[in-house]
This record gives structure tokens, C-alpha cells and sequence, in this order.
DNA sequence: GTCAGCTAACTGGTCGGACCAGTTATGACC
DNA sequence: GGTCATAACTGGTCCGACCAGTTAGCTGAC
């Protein structure tokens, strides 16, 4: 339990079952315990507890019914990315594969992404993208900001596409993203961040060269991915 | 107000308020009434009232800060996929523009898991996918059985991929694509829906060619957008 | 007049205790 | 042994109080 000072009462106590749920110590279709012997056992107001309850279930973790049990939902079926937080949280192997599983989503969102952007990029979004470029090649910029830029990169990538959807989803990949931020700040340490995927991405969005600003784009999730794991070892 | 009979209290306030702000009623940084006003307003008690506000806050819909007001995030920043409900149920433009997207990720992801199953399907899979589109060939099945096969199909080939993510993603989409489910069986109707698609990316998948694999679902999320548009007209 | 600083009137957060509304297991009755 | 009412659970909603931050307005020094 490291840092949980400043959450909630309802946070932490949900936060608590995710991982209880999550590691396996509760099994799914388990019942949990009641609001009230919850309530009793963290010393908290029920009211506290139902809010933690409301979480897990939004989250898919946990199904509630009036009058019977909440019981752990079937994760395969029902969990949600509200999971992926404890999954991180979790680390080891676990923790590792889910940051691998982001950066392939990551290298297809923006592949295609920039596919979209090469067909139909207007002005203005062109120049925040050369602007955006100019800024990840500037050789004083620190990690975290280069980290920061690159995410503007892609959230600008989907918004062009005009899918809404998508653009919603990549508010969910960042959040997940930023969560365990600083475990990819290695990946955008000066001397081995290399700006030229996202050089090369822009120039052939600018060309409306869909292949090649896709192509370019996976470029650079890809070898993200290759460091992480080469990292890894 | 249509069809809220059997909700609970909390999630009906939750739901007016979401309509309220993605229809603009309500613009970002506004301040949403304090919860005891609403509490009033709505006749209902405060801690329902709470439970809706920690709704929208989930959903990214709202900024909760103790002491100060709760105010209307800037949706083009914060909303997550919590939106979607309330954009399809907006109807309209909208609502099309948003089913649309839909198909457009579905579309992506398909092709995609289809590309990774090529690779790494086991027997297992290799059977499971096989029966599936052997289901979705039968002539005799209903709209609504053919939209859950295809669905299935789908997850199939996000739990193949391997990425975690994707399949918690998915789980997703299933949400939202089951919540304006009616819309989407027109699609399954026996005189429309074809499943050759299907069946040529399960022989691609067996021939171990992402490829063809790839293209085959991309053709059918695209036949099935086609329609989609063809019907809106 | 201007501005710092204090205070009062807000906001959301937590509490406890009550009662309503469904579900489930018990046990008397047939 | 099977049935069915009911008691003892579960979560859902309500009330009213107080705690903990924020904000705005007033006061007073300059």
C-alpha cells in the first residue's frame, strides 16, 4: 500500500478489493462481503462502502443485485478497462504484458490514425502537427515532455480522423498511459528517443501518402515496443 | 423521457444530467446546482444524488472538487467512453455519426485480429472460429442470433490476438454496440447478411495468411457500414 | 482608493441510524 | 418428502448531522 494518502475513503477501499479481485484472492462469482460488514471491518461509513461498490461495478469487476449478494463478475466476460489499472498496479509479468498490450494498440490506433490524417489533414491540423514535430526534435527537451508531446501527437492524429469513438478511446489509452507514466520515461531519454518516425509521418501526411505516414507511425510503435522489452530483460 | 421505469434512482439523474450536458444545455466549465439543490429539485435524497455525481465524474462528464462546485468538463479533454450512450441516444446526426465510428474501429480491430489469429491460432481456436462461421452460414438462424455470432466472432479473434487490452476493449464495444443493438439488426436480416466474409477470413486464418485474413474482415465491417449508410438515406 | 487578510457562507465528504425492497434459506405444515 | 409462508438476510433510499475544503465578501490597515 504505497501512496494512498490522499485518496478516498471510497477509493481505497475499492482500490483494496480490485486487487483482492484481481490477484485471484477473490474468485469470480465469489460474494463479497456485505455493505455492512465492510463498512464495519475498514471502520467506515456504509455509505463509503456502497460508493467503493459503485466503482468496482462500473469497472465490471463486481455484480450487484437488490436483495441478493455482490458477487465477483466473470473478468473474462465482464471486466471493463477499469481494470487495467490493477493489472499495472499489479506488475511482474502481469504488469508487463498489459504495457505491451498498450503500445501494440498504441502502434494501431496510430497507424491507422495517421492513414486517416494523409487523406484528409486540413491546414490548421497540419501545422499543429509540424509544430508538434518541431517540438520532439528539439535536442533540450526533457523526457517527460517529449512523453507529454508525443501523446498530443497521437490524440491530434485521432481527432483529425474524426472518429469520435476513437478519439473518446484515446482519452482511456492515455489515462491507462500516464498511470504508469514514468516507467516509459526511460523511452524518451534523449539518447535514445529518435524524432525521425514522426518527421517522417508528418511529411507524408503533408504528401497525402497514407501508406507511408501509417507505415512511419508503426515505425515508431514498434521500436517503443522493441525498447521497452529489450528494458524488460 | 422514455423507458426509465426500471432504473434506479441515481442512474436516472445521472442519465438527465448526461443528456443535459451532451446536448449543450449544460457548457463545460459551467457549475452544475450544489447537491443539495438537486436533491430538492429532483425530490430524491442527497446520497442518490451523489451516487449520479460520482456517475458523471466516472464517465468524465463532471469535475468534482470538495469545497468547490462541480463543473462540466471540457468533454473534448476528459469524457471517456461513458459518453457513447448518451451521443447514440441523442439520436440524430449524432447519434448516426457516433454508430458510424463503430463500425470504422470495428472495422480496424477485426482486420486486425484477424492478421494476428493468421499467426497464432491454435486447434482450439482454429475450431472454435470455424464453428462459428459455420452458424453464421446456417440459413435458418434469426437477425439477432447472427448479430451475437458475429459479435463472438469478433471477441474470438481479440482473445487469439493475446493483447489483454484489446479483449477488455472489446467488452467494450460489445457495450456499446448492444446498447443501440435494434439499429444494427437490420444488418442481419437473411436477405442482407452474407457470411462469406466470414468464411473466407476463417480459410485465410487456417492457410496462415494475415493477409487475406485482414482484407476479409475489413470487408465485412465495410459491407456492413455500406448498409448502414445505404439505410440512413 | 487599494489591497491583504480574516471570516462567514458556501461547496463536497463522511457519518450513523432508520426504514424500504428485493432475495434466500429456514422450518412448520401438509 | 415436498410446499410454502416467513424470518433473516441482501442491497436501495432516506434523514439529519457534522467534518473539510473553497470562495467570496467584508474589514481594516496602508
Amino acid at each position: 500500500m504505497t501512496q494512498t494518502a490522499r485518496k478516498n475513503v471510497a477509493e481505497k477501499i475499492a482500490s483494496t478489493l480490485r486487487t483482492a479481485i484481481v490477484k485471484g484472492r477473490l474468485q469470480p462469482g465469489d460474494a463479497l462481503p456485505s455493505e455492512r460488514e465492510l463498512a464495519e471491518k475498514y471502520d467506515v461509513n456504509r455509505s463509503s462502502v456502497r460508493e467503493a461498490m459503485k466503482r468496482l461495478e462500473a469497472w465490471g469487476l463486481v455484480k450487484i443485485r437488490q436483495g441478493g449478494a455482490t458477487r465477483v463478475a466473470d473478468l473474462l466476460l465482464d471486466a471493463g478497462l477499469g481494470l487495467v489499472p490493477a493489472l499495472i498496479e499489479a506488475g511482474g509479468e502481469m504488469g508487463m504484458g498489459i504495457m505491451r498490450d498498450l503500445h501494440e494498440v498504441r502502434g494501431l490506433l496510430l497507424g491507422w490514425g495517421a492513414e486517416q490524417a494523409a487523406k484528409k489533414a486540413d491546414a490548421a491540423s497540419m501545422a499543429r502537427l509540424e509544430e508538434l514535430a518541431k517540438q520532439l526534435a528539439d535536442p533540450k527537451a526533457k523526457a517527460a515532455q517529449l512523453q507529454q508531446l508525443d501523446y498530443d501527437f497521437f490524440q491530434e492524429l485521432m481527432l483529425i480522423s474524426g472518429n469520435q469513438l476513437l478519439t473518446l478511446l484515446s482519452r482511456v489509452v492515455r489515462d491507462v498511459y500516464f498511470q504508469g507514466a514514468e516507467r516509459f520515461l526511460p523511452l524518451y531519454r534523449s539518447d535514445v528517443f529518435d524524432p525521425k518516425h514522426h518527421r517522417r509521418a508528418v511529411m507524408a501526411i503533408r504528401a497525402r501518402d497514407a501508406q507511408a505516414a501509417s507505415d512511419a507511425m508503426r515505425a515508431h510503435a514498434a521500436s517503443a515496443l522493441a525498447l521497452l522489452e529489450e528494458k524488460a530483460r
